[in-house]
DNA sequence: GCCAACGTTGGC
DNA sequence: GCCAACGTTGGC
């Protein structure tokens, strides 16, 4: 059992999007930076625990839990001419882009904003707060994670 | 819109 | 393998 941060713009994929899909799951799809690629194709597992984080938005945040319900196998976007992120050096018998798939869980109200979260001293190595952290994909610690749900308001019905 | 930080590309 | 140029990310 380990834990992750997914990071999404919420104008492309919100966590409500999450939520009101079909089976409240998608396939995160679309990643196309290796260090992420590798964590999602070897590391993170089914039933996994991930954070999703609102990038690019006001004020960016921790807006609600997900769970990992298939583990790593090749990005079909990365196939398809029209697709927003395809990859010709993607090829089907020999994949490059790899996606799994996530369910919401819970939505998290009030949203933990990265100000709040910059603010928690148990929370200072994590790597969303370093400066210049980029990975859309990142590891979670236990103890982070821990903090986090302590922290965490959930909704009733979410 | 600005810009720092980072990843990728490509010439050498 | 080095590294400058360039493109992208993402907070502010």
């Amino acid at each position: 059992m380990a834990y992750w941060l997914f990071k999404s713009e919420p104008d492309c994929f919100s966590y409500a999007d999450l939520a009101a899909n079909p089976d409240r799951t998608t396939g995160w799809d679309g990643v196309r930076n290796y260090q992420a690629r590798n964590m999602i194709r070897d590391e993170i597992k089914v039933g996994d625990g991930v954070l999703y984080y609102h990038s690019n938005a006001a004020p960016p945040a921790i807006v609600g839990i997900a769970e990992v319900v298939r583990e790593g196998h090749p990005d079909p976007t990365a196939f398809h001419p029209d697709a927003d992120h395809f990859d010709p050096k993607s090829r089907e018998d020999d994949p490059t882009w790899y996606q799994v798939s996530i369910r919401a869980v819970r939505a998290i109200e009030p949203h933990l904003t990265l100000p709040s979260l910059r603010a928690i001293p148990g929370l200072a190595s994590m790597e969303l707060l370093r400066k210049g952290s980029r990975l859309s994909i990142q590891p979670v610690s236990t103890v982070e994670w821990e903090t986090i749900m302590s922290l965490a308001q959930f909704c009733n019905r979410s």
